[in-house]
DNA sequence: CCTACCGATCGGTAGG
DNA sequence: CCTACCGATCGGTAGG
C-alpha cells in the first residue's frame, strides 16, 4: 500500500508545512474543486503557482498524483476527527452532536478539499481508486458506530444514510464567509435530527 | 431565453420519443454521470452510438448542447413532480412524504440524469449556467414552501437544508437494482425526519 | 452518416 | 525552474 507516488525530494511532514509541494496541492485542490479534475490542466495549476507546466514535474510524477494526495489527506482529516471522539465517554446523542460538529468543521476549514474528497475522487483509477474507496468505507463505518448507539438497530441503516447525507451535502452550500458558524449548523442539524421537525402538525 | 441550441432538424416532443437525438442524450447522460463532462469525449459518445464523432454534429452544435439539454430536461422532471403536489389538499407532513417520494422516484428512474443535474451542471458556462441555477433555485423554493408548512419559521431554513441534503445525496448511493424501493427509502427518511431518531437515549 | 481533416491543446519529457 | 519540445488527443468542420 504505497503511501504516495510523489517524488521523494524531501520528506515533508504534513499539509501545514507550506513547502512548495503543499502550495501546489492547495492550488490544485482549489482548481479541481472549481472546474473538476478533468476540467483542470497542468498549465492552470502551474500558472497559479507562477511557473511553467513542465516545471511542475520536478515535484510530481503525474497530474493524478496531485488528486490522489489531496484526497488521501482529506480522508485522513475526516477519519481522524471522528476517531478522536471514540475515546471520550459521552452519551450517544452527545457523540452524534460532536461528530457532526467535527465533520462540518472539516468542511468549513477547507471546503475545496472536502469537495475533492467527496466528489472528484472518482477520477482516480485502479489501485488508488480502490484505496480511496476503502477510506470512505471506513469513514462511513465510524458513522455507523455512532448511529448504532443512538438509534434502534432496524432503523440504524437509514439513520446513517440520513446523517451522512446531511453531513456530506454541506460542501455544496456551506460558505465559510457566510453567517453560519460550523458549530451552529451542526447543532441545528443535530437538534432537528434528534427531535424531529414535526412541530406544526394539524395546522395545515 | 432560448429553449435549446440543438439543431432544429425536427421538433421532437420529449425524452421518451427515442429518436436518434434522445438516444444520444441518454448515452451522453450515462457517460457524463460516469466520467464527468470533461472526462467524456465526443468520440466516446459517438462510439457508444455506433457512429463516428464527426457525425454527432448532424444532431448537435456542440458538446455543451448535450449537457445543457440533459440538465434542462432533468430539472423539468424534478420541478414538475413537486409542482404536481401543490394542488392536492394534503396535511403538511403528508405533503413532505409525497415530495420525498417524488424526488427519490425521479432519482431512481434515471440516476444518471439526476447525477448530471445535481453535479455536472457546473460545467456549463455563461447564460446556460445562470439559467440552470435559476431552475435549481426554483426547485429549492418549492421545497421551502413544503417545509414552511411543516416546521416553525425560525427552523424552516435548516429543515429545508436537512431535507434537501437527504434528497440530493441519494444519487450517490441509491441503486435501482438494490433491495430498497424508492418509496421505502422516502418513507423511512420521512419517518425519521418527522419523529427524530433519538429513541435510545440514556442507554449509553 | 462517412471520409478526411484542422488547429489547438493536452499531459509529459530531455537537457540544461 | 526554464527552454524547447513531443506524440496523442481534443472539439469541431467541409464536402460529399
Amino acid at each position: 500500500m504505497a503511501r504516495t507516488d510523489l517524488k521523494p525530494i524531501s520528506k515533508r511532514p504534513g499539509y501545514q508545512a507550506y513547502g512548495r509541494l503543499d502550495q501546489m496541492l492547495q492550488i490544485a485542490a482549489e482548481l479541481f474543486s472549481d472546474r473538476g479534475y478533468h476540467g483542470t490542466t497542468v498549465r492552470d495549476i502551474a500558472g497559479k503557482a507562477g511557473i511553467l507546466s513542465g516545471s511542475l514535474y520536478a515535484h510530481i510524477r503525474s497530474k493524478e498524483d496531485l488528486l490522489y494526495e489531496i484526497v488521501r489527506r482529506a480522508a485522513d482529516q475526516f477519519i481522524s476527527s471522528l476517531e478522536a471522539l471514540r475515546t471520550r465517554p459521552n452519551p450517544p446523542s452527545e457523540r452524534l452532536r460532536l461528530a457532526l460538529r467535527a465533520h462540518v468543521e472539516v468542511v468549513a476549514e477547507h471546503p475545496e478539499r472536502a469537495r475533492v474528497f467527496l466528489h472528484e475522487w472518482t477520477a482516480l483509477r485502479g489501485k488508488r481508486r480502490a484505496e480511496v474507496r476503502r477510506l470512505r468505507d471506513r469513514y462511513e463505518a465510524l458513522w455507523g458506530e455512532i448511529l448504532g448507539d443512538v438509534v434502534p438497530t432496524p432503523d440504524a441503516k437509514y439513520a446513517r444514510l440520513l446523517v451522512l447525507s446531511a453531513a456530506n451535502w454541506t460542501y455544496t452550500w456551506y460558505r465559510p464567509d457566510g453567517p453560519l458558524s460550523p458549530e451552529e449548523v451542526a447543532d441545528r442539524f443535530t437538534d432537528l435530527l434528534l427531535d424531529g421537525l414535526g412541530t406544526k402538525e394539524g395546522s395545515g
